[in-house]
DNA sequence: ATGGCTTCATAGTGAAGA
């Protein structure tokens, strides 16, 4: 049997219905987890994504921030935010589908480095590597899935040398997040060769998608025992270049 | 590339994203 699990934000559920609807039919994912879905939860489009053949779980609030996890199969064990952590908590949904423990997370920008809502940031990711450990020794396989709005490493990022210390990018950011990685976690993507400058975003200005001048800020994090049966992990750009896209793109990875 | 979109909340523009 072999399964498929997905993540992507949408940058507005409301204006990405239709991506999302049709890139569901075709990719196929058996869990897709939703980042920026900008809706309340009275207004989740419930009956489209039934008819899709998703069932769903989500927390979401207007105008910004809003996650969901999207399922063909049952969702149980639902949890919201981040353990205590003093947060708002339409950042992380987390829940049980198929024995694995998803977590669907998006984390905070940051704005720039010295703002409050950076400082804010690297608190909310050092709350994250504690929880994650936590979840990680009582749940083995667990997946975490999310626009995580840090590019790991330099060949994440279209021009290392025009972005050294921005936002995204920031030796601390960065830092904060091998902090998540080294709970006992593995970037999927990097489990497999692939080609060079591959990214999951992309600013909407200058034509930077055609450009490819791009950010890899959205991954896929496995636990070992996940790590070991994963197939494949891929990035699919096809959703980006429809009119009137999200600015990211869809990762998705394949198990055995 | 130094911002040149896009979204949302609004009812003019401004905030926020990345």
């Amino acid at each position: 049997m072999t399964f498929r699990l997905a993540t992507w934000n949408v940058n507005s559920l409301k204006v990405r219905l239709p991506h999302l609807t049709d890139w569901l039919a075709s990719a196929k994912p058996d869990v897709a987890c939703l980042q920026e879905t900008k809706t309340e939860d009275a207004n989740f489009p419930v009956a489209e994504l039934q008819a899709a053949g998703y069932q769903a779980v989500y927390c979401g609030q207007k105008a910004y921030n809003g996650v969901a996890i999207l399922s063909r199969s049952a969702i149980t064990e639902v949890a919201h935010g981040i353990p205590d952590f003093p947060d708002d908590p339409r950042r992380t949904i987390a829940a049980t589908v198929a024995g694995m423990r998803i977590v669907c997370l998006y984390a905070p920008n940051g704005e720039a480095p010295g703002t409050q809502k950076y400082a804010y940031k690297l608190r909310w990711y050092e709350a994250l590597a504690g929880w994650l450990k936590d979840e990680l020794a009582r749940r083995p396989r667990l997946a975490v899935l999310g626009d995580m709005n840090v590019a790991p490493e330099d060949r994440d990022v279209h021009d290392p040398k025009r972005w050294e210390g921005m936002i995204h990018v920031s030796e601390p950011e960065r830092t904060a997040l091998r902090k998540v990685v080294e709970v006992g976690l593995q970037d999927a993507l990097r489990l497999f060769p692939q080609p060079e400058k591959l990214f999951s975003w992309w600013d909407y200005r200058l034509r930077a998608f055609q450009r490819n001048w791009g950010l890899r800020i959205d991954m896929i994090l496995l636990a070992r025992e996940l790590a070991a049966r994963c197939t494949a992990c891929t990035i699919d750009k096809g959703p980006r270049a429809l009119e009137r896209p999200s600015d990211h793109a869809p990762v998705i990875a394949d198990f055995k």
